[in-house]
DNA sequence: ATATTATGAAACCTTATGGTTGCAAATATA
DNA sequence: TATATTTGCAACCATAAGGTTTCATAATAT
């Protein structure tokens, strides 16, 4: 299945999670005593989180310590800002923006079942 | 069904759709031209992408053009960036940081089940 | 030694998700 | 007018996602 940091934080659950570790790594049970849905579930979203790396467990008895990687986040977060200029700038700079970028535009407009020349 | 600005980006194909259009608005076939999966299936991504605000239809015609209304990742983007500090500063102010922001710390911390004290 | 606690995982269920094909309606073109 | 194109949507399908209860195991506490 895919899995992937987007899709990680796509779970508002999870988003909580994360936003519950980033103060200080708590338990497993810690962790689902926050929330209303049943240990098993909350366990399986840390699953998830770990296995793309926003999450690390450290044994420490019988309990597993989670703690948050947030630097995993830069990926979302370098996705995002690429946009930014599009919402930040002004205007009439981001036409001019989209003028220069759009010479160097790739995306195949036409003809993927009928090959029409445009 | 949940629908939010974080769901709609955990898709890989939805992204790719908000790339495209980031450069300029184009109608639904050119959009799916540039997939590999059916039009109907491109549609239903654009179809999610409106419903959560990402992309906006414009009719011309019998055509419809599809423009990206990337101001919405702004909601993203703050949620990311509360956490910029975690992997971007230094790690020893960043223990000041933690050690401020603990004192306002309300995570439960035990009790849901067991109700113990700490 | 026995009971309690913390955890992982299996089995199962329901709904969401992402895909398909096919058809109908509206617009544009020969 | 007859044909093409562009689109929305319905019906259907397989699998993923998110939840549950239950059980087994290892560590700790009594």
């Amino acid at each position: 299945m895919r899995r992937d940091t987007f899709q990680a934080i796509a779970d508002p659950t999870r988003r909580e999670i994360l936003s519950m570790l980033a103060f200080k790594p708590l338990n497993v049970n810690t962790v689902s005593e926050n929330f209303d849905v049943s240990r098993a579930a909350v366990y399986k979203h840390i699953k998830i989180l770990t296995e793309c790396g926003l999450v690390v467990i450290k044994q420490q008895g019988r309990e597993r310590f989670c703690e948050a990687k947030l630097e995993k986040l830069n990926e979302v977060s370098s996705w995002v800002e690429q946009y930014k200029k599009f919402w930040e700038a002004k205007l009439d700079s981001l036409e001019d923006y989209l003028q220069k970028i759009q010479s160097k535009n790739k995306i195949q407009t036409k003809g993927k079942k009928h090959g029409r020349k445009k």
